[in-house]
RNA sequence: GGAGAGAUGGCUGAGUGGCCGAAAGCGACGGUUUGCUAAACCGUUAUACGGGUUAAACCGUAUCGGGGGUUCGAAUCCCCCUCUCUCCGCCA
C-alpha cells in the first residue's frame, strides 16, 4: 500500500512514478485525493462533535453526583442529538474510508527510481551471466522425454489424479526432488544466515492482502472450502508462494530494532491456478499447478534494504553455481515488475532441451508497500516506529529447476549426473538409465 | 462436534455504568546516591488518525480480542463472531 501522506503531498511524483510501470491512471489518483479530503472533513466535524458530546457527558456526570437531576436531564435531551449526528456522521467516515481504501489495495508499489524504464519483458536489461551453454555431443532430450524414458514423473497418472498440471514424481525424480528440497534448505540456513521456518500452507486471506496477491490477483488462487459448508469458502487460500505465510509472520507486530534483519528460509508447495494461461506451455513441468519451492524472506531496516536485496539476489544464484547450471540475472524494467515489488531480479536458467532459458527464481525488494498492508513495524532506538522493507526471492523454484538439472546433467547413454553437491542427497552420483 | 472458563498496556493482574487510557506489581528506560556491582529512592514508560508547528510543544478523537447494540455517557450491560484453556467425543 502506498503512503497516503506521499500521495497527498506529492501527487504528481506518485501519478509519475505508477505511469512508469504502465499503471499510470491519474484518474485513481484524483479519486484518491478526493476522497482523503472528504475522509479528513468528515473526520473533524465528528471529532469535533464527539468532543463537545463528552464534554457535557462529563458534566452530566457531575452533576448526578450533586444529585442536581433536573439540570443533567436538560443537557441529557441537548447530547441526545449529537449523538444522532454522530452516528450519520461515523457512518460517512467508514463509507469513504472504505471506498479510500478499496483504491489504494489495488494501487501497485512505485518501482525504485533505479529501475529500468520499459514496458514488457523485451526491455528487461541483462544484469550478468554466469557460464555458458552447456554443448552436449548429441541432441539434447527435452526433460519430458527424460522423464517418460526414466520413470521420473508420471504425466498421465498425475493428469488423471488432480487434472491436467499436476505431477506425480515417482521413483528417482520423486527422490531428486526431496533432495533438491533439502540440498537448498541446508545451502541457506547454514551458509546464507537464514532460519528455517515451515509455515502453514493454507492461509487467510489477510495474508494474501498483506503481501499485495489479493484483491487485484483473487482469481489465480485456490479458495478452500470446508466440506459443503459454503459460509467457509473466501476465507482460506492455498499458498501461491511460502511468501504468504512468511512475509505475514510478524503481521500487526511492532519489532524492536535489534531484532532486524529477520531471514527466513521456507519450503512449500506453491499452488496456482494460472488462470487464463490455459494451453500455454501446459506440456511438461514449466507451468504447472503446483510446484514446490524454497522461498527466501527478508525483514530489514529500510537503509539496508537494496543491500540485502543484492544479497539475496547472490543466494539464489549460489544454488544454481553449485549445481552446475548455466543462468543469467535480469531486472525487470518498469512494466514487467509484479505488484507489490519496488525492484526486482529474475534469474533465469539454460534449459538446453528446451533451448531457452527459464525463470527460476525472482527476487523484489517490496519496499515498504507490504509492511504498510500487514501494519509491521518496527522501534528504532529513538523510539520511532517505522516500516521495514520486506523482502522475498525464491532460492529456488523446483520444478524447473529439475527440468533444468535433468537437461543439463544429460548424459549420451540416458543416465543423469547428479552434481557433486547433490550426492549426499540423493545417495548416488547419477541416476540409471 | 458437546459442555464449561477466559481474552485488559512489554508481562502479571485489578477494575460490573461517569472521578478509567485504565490501580498495583514486575520489566524497561532516564536520573539521584555509590570505590565497583547490587540495593534504595525519584521520574518516564501504548498505538493510530486528525488539527497544529520549519520541526517540536500542544489540542482533539479512537482503541481494554473483533463487530454491532443499549445509554447523555461503556473496559464495565446486551447480541454476534474469533481465538485460548479445561473436560468429553472423534481422529492422523
Amino acid at each position: 500500500m502506498l503512503d497516503i501522506k506521499l500521495i497527498r503531498e506529492q501527487p504528481d511524483h506518485v501519478r509519475e512514478r505508477l505511469a512508469a510501470r504502465g499503471a499510470g491512471d491519474d484518474a485513481k489518483i484524483s479519486e484518491v485525493l478526493d476522497l482523503d479530503e472528504q475522509r479528513r472533513k468528515a473526520l473533524m466535524e465528528v471529532e469535533q462533535l464527539k468532543a463537545e458530546r463528552n464534554k457535557v457527558s462529563k458534566e452530566i456526570g457531575a452533576l448526578m453526583a450533586q444529585k442536581k437531576t433536573e439540570e443533567a436531564e436538560a443537557r441529557k435531551r441537548q447530547t441526545r442529538e449529537m449523538g444522532d449526528r454522530v452516528t450519520v456522521l461515523d457512518k460517512q467516515v467508514a463509507e469513504v474510508e472504505a471506498a479510500l481504501n478499496a483504491i489504494l489495495l489495488r494501487l501497485p508499489n512505485l518501482p525504485h527510481a533505479k529501475v529500468a524504464l520499459g514496458r514488457t519483458a523485451a526491455e528487461n536489461p541483462t544484469v550478468r551471466t554466469w557460464g555458458d551453454k552447456p554443448t552436449l555431443p548429441f541432441k539434447p532430450k527435452s526433460h519430458i522425454e527424460i522423464c517418460e524414458q526414466l520413470k521420473l514423473v508420471d504425466f498421465a497418472r498425475g493428469a488423471k489424479l488432480s487434472g491436467s498440471g499436476f505431477l506425480l514424481y515417482t521413483n528417482w525424480g520423486a527422490r531428486l526432488e526431496r533432495a533438491l528440497i533439502q540440498f537448498l534448505l541446508d545451502l541457506h540456513t547454514s551458509e546464507h544466515g537464514y532460519t528455517e521456518v515451515a509455515p502453514p500452507y493454507i492461509v487467510g486471506r489477510e495474508c494474501m492482502v498483506g503481501v499485495g496477491q489479493f484483491p487485484k490477483f483473487e482469481d489465480q488462487a485456490y479458495a478452500v472450502q470446508e466440506g459443503q459448508d459454503e459460509a467457509t469458502m473466501g476465507k482460506l487460500y492455498l499458498v501461491p508462494t511460502a511468501e504468504a505465510p512468511v512475509a505475514n509472520i510478524h503481521r500487526e507486530e511492532i519489532l524492536k530494532e535489534s531484532q532486524l534483519p529477520i531471514r527466513y528460509c521456507a519450503y512449500s508447495p506453491c499452488f496456482r491456478a494460472e488462470a487464463g494461461a490455459a494451453g500455454v506451455g501446459t506440456r511438461g513441468m514449466i507451468r504447472v499447478h503446483q510446484f514446490d519451492k524454497v522461498e527466501l524472506i527478508k525483514i530489514v531496516k529500510p537503509e539496508e534494504g537494496y543491500d540485502e536485496l543484492e544479497k539475496l539476489v547472490g543466494n539464489a544464484e549460489r544454488v544454481l553455481q553449485l549445481l552446475g547450471l548455466h543462468y543469467k540475472v535480469i531486472q525487470l524494467c518498469t512494466g514487467d515488475m509484479g505488484f507489490a515489488s519496488a525492484m526486482t531480479f529474475d534469474i533465469e536458467v539454460w534449459a538446453p532441451g528446451q533451448d531457452q532459458y527459464l525463470e527460476v527464481s525472482s527476487c523484489s525488494n517490496c519496499e515498504d508497500f507490504q509492511a504498510r498492508r500487514m501494519n509491521l513495524r518496527f522501534k528504532t532506538e529513538s523510539g520511532e516506529n517505522k516500516f521495514p522493507h520486506i523482502l522475498n526471492g525464491s532460492g529456488t523454484a523446483l520444478a524447473r529447476l529439475f527440468v533444468a538439472l535433468l537437461e543439463t546433467h544429460q548424459q549420451a547413454d540416458g543416465s543423469i549426473l547428479i552434481p557433486e553437491p547433490l550426492r549426499p542427497y540423493m545417495r548416488a552420483d547419477r541416476i540409471p538409465a
